[in-house]
Order: structure tokens, then sequence, then C-alpha cells
DNA sequence: CGCCCCATTCAACATTTGTTGAAGATTAGC
DNA sequence: GCTAATCTTCAACAAATGTTGAATGGGGCG
């Protein structure tokens, strides 16, 4: 690469605004080493920016935590509810299937060019950081979550007329759990197949989750307890 | 609380060996704040002994980590095997159903006089910091799972053998995804259902996830991709 | 230019971190 | 009761932590 490419290159990276760079850098080692795991300084090491620049634009540590948390949020929500409410629109005047539902929780996240990006890899990381840990889990994820989470609780209502209402929410809380662990990508999966499978695949992953969730909920459906 | 028996607690407590308490106290703080956000200091505290005392016995603070971790990593191995041991022997000579084999995996553990003592629950917190860590995920429940569950694998084969490979390993993957959520004890399931069903409540947890994973190995397992 | 506002850097702060080596206490063997 | 091995405490180390307030930079505007 020659000098002045490079500087262009340099430049772009200057342009780029630091709040930004400082934001991709603490999803990026949040998600790989946990909230007490990393440090500001590696962060802004990370990010190319002074140490205190940090507290400049997001105040104490555990608020840049939550704006790289919620940063996202926001975005995976609206595709989630999208593809609910177009689910909604193609089965009227019935209420969707189970099958159409769990498509519509899945597929946005776990399909699309961005699934690709390592800044995407990074977050989801970082949501099953969260949601599996004790401090950060009943509050961090029910705060940013749960209003999109209520509509899909809704939805299984109407396509599962028969299920007893505590059969929804672990329903739920078996299908989170299947996605939050396809989301750490731990690797644990290569070694129990002998490679014959990948965590990191979330294409994959999704097209064996969606159908073990949507059996799993149309059983339990039933009520037969 | 008088003097005498006062004491007399002071010294059963001064009889259970240190080496016990420094693991105790290790179990439940990595457990509320996963590793890095303990200190050997704290854990000094909570166990009421000197700093130095953790390296003395355990070396350096992720192996005083690991040897927490293991401590009943055997003996929930010995308790699962036993039960899917015995659900092979009920079903003689043909192979168990999928329902027997996911009450081998799953009720051991989340039954018995034990998931009322704060530490195994503390001790089940710490299994979902782990699986769902990149660090440690692909590491140590590896290490210390894999070949239990190398044999649950092998019983849902001989139970679906239309399935596929690949469908064994995810429907693994979603299985533990779904326990682990649970370990984790989150709380988050409270304000979902808005106090209808409770995180904590683990024998509540096992009669859903039972069924649910049940139903969506034998979905899995009907290969039809 | 001169002024101000925002972004960024610098230097420093009081604490806290994991770890260690030597000193002291306790237990077991003889 | 002496010895030796094991367990426990003490005091201290250098390095790293989050956070802060003052100093610096650099455009836009009057």
């Amino acid at each position: 690469m020659n000098s002045a490419s490079a500087s262009a290159q340099q430049d772009t990276a200057r342009l780029e605004s630091r709040r930004t760079r400082i934001l991709d850098a603490a999803e990026k080692l949040f998600a790989e080493h946990g909230y007490d795991g990393v440090t500001l300084r590696a962060i802004a090491r990370e990010a190319d920016v002074d140490v205190a620049l940090a507290n400049y634009h997001f105040g104490r540590k555990h608020e840049l935590f939550e704006a790289t948390f919620m940063r996202r949020a926001e975005l995976l929500n609206r595709w989630r509810i999208k593809a609910l409410d177009e689910a909604f629109a193609a089965a009227a005047p019935n209420p969707p299937s189970v099958r159409a539902i769990m498509d519509a929780y899945l597929y946005p996240i776990l399909h699309g060019p961005h699934i690709t990006e390592p800044a995407w890899r990074s977050y989801y990381a970082l949501v099953a950081y969260v949601n599996n840990s004790t401090e950060w889990g009943g509050k961090l994820m029910s705060r940013f979550f749960n209003p999109m989470v209520d509509r899909f609780i809704d939805a299984l209502r109407k396509a599962l007329p028969d299920a007893r209402e505590e059969a929804l929410f672990w329903g739920y809380h078996c299908l989170s759990g299947a996605l939050t662990l396809a989301f750490a990508q731990t690797g644990r999966l290569d070694k129990l197949s002998g490679g014959l499978c990948r965590s990191e695949d979330l294409e994959e992953a999704y097209r064996h989750i969606v159908v073990f969730v949507t059996a799993g909920f149309e059983q339990l459906g039933l009520a037969t307890e």
C-alpha cells in the first residue's frame, strides 16, 4: 500500500467520529471479555483515542456499556416487529401460524448481509453475555426487549388458543435460551460434533432452531397438563 | 444467642476446612459477578480468611475459578449417566424414547433436595456464565461435560434413527441453551409474565423444558430436509 | 482578528489489583 | 517434647484501575 492511499484511509478513519469508534471498540471488547474484563484504557487503545474521551462522551463506564447495548437493540426490535406485522398481514383474517411467528422472531436477525459483519457478530455475543448475566440479565434485557417480546407472546396466544399462559412464557424462555446460545458463538458445537457443525454458522443455526422451537411451542400449546 | 453457642458455631465454622470455605465463597461470587467482577480479596472476605490463602491452595486466580467449576461438574455427570443407564435398562431391548432421554438429562439436576441450596443455585448460575462466555464457553464446558454429552447424543441417535447427524447436534444446542438460561435465574421471566412465572422455579422450568425439547428433537429427527 | 463552543488531550489522583516471600501458627509422627 | 511438614497470616510489591480538572486544539461567527 502506498503512502497516498494509506493517508487517505487514515483520513476516512479520522472522519468517522471518535464517538462511534469508541462504541465500536467497546462493542467488540465487551462482547469478548464481559463488562469487568474490559478497561477503559483497552477500549481507548482499540479506538485509537485518549482515555478520557470515553468519559466525556458517555459518562461512567456502565453508561458506556448500556449505550453500546442500546445502539443496535432498537434496530433488532424494528426488524422483528416489521416481520411480525407482515406475518399477520399474510395470514389475515386468521392469526399467523406458530411457524410464521417463529420465523418473524428468528429470520430477520439470523439472515441478511449484516450477519457477516464482525461488528454485528460482536453485538450478538454481547447480547448473549447480557441475557445470561445475573447482574444485567433481568434489567437490561427487559428494558430494551420486553415490549417487543410482549407482541410475540400475544401472537402466540392467538396461534395457540388452548395453551396455558405459563406455557407461553416458558416456551419463550426456551426459545430465548436456544437463540442466546447461538449468539454466544462459543465454538463448543465444533468440538462436540467433531467439526460437523460450527457454532458460528448462524444461518445453519436458524434452520434448526426454527424447526425445534416451532415443534416445542406447538406441543406446549396442547395444554395437556 | 449466648456466647457459648456462638463460640460453638464458630468452632464448627473453624472445623470446616478453609479450603472449602474459599471454594464456597468463590462459587457464590463468581456466579454473581463473573470472573473479572470478583477480586481475590472479596472472596477472602466472604470466606473469612486471609487473601494469600487462596493463592496457597489453588495457585493463580484462573485456577481457583476452574477448581470451583470442576468441583460439582463430576457429580452432575454421574447423576445424568446413572439416569441414562436406567433409561436404557428400563427400555431394553429397545432404545429409550426421546422423552426418556430428555428426562435423564434434565430430571436429575432440576429435582431433589439440592436445588433449594443456595450453593447449588450459585453453581448453576456459574455454569450459565461459563457456557455463554466467549472466553470459557468453548473450553471449560467441552472439557468437563462433552464426554457425558456424547453418550446422550448417542442415545438420541438410537432413538431417532432417521435423524441427520447435524440435527442431533443442533438439537442438543437448543436443549443446552434452554437449560442454561434456566440456570442463569435472571428474573427476566418474572418481569415478562407479570409475576406469573418465576425464573428461579427450577422444577417448573423442568416441566416445560422437557416437553418443549422432546417435541423439538422428535421433529428434527424426522429428517424432512 | 477575537471570541466562544465543542471536542480532545494531558497529567495526575487515590484505590485497588494479583501475587509473593518471609514469618508465624498448627498439626502429626516419633 | 522435639521435629518436620503443612497450613495460615502478615506486610509489601509494582502495575493497573476509573475518574477528574485543567489545558489544548480547531472551526464558525460576529
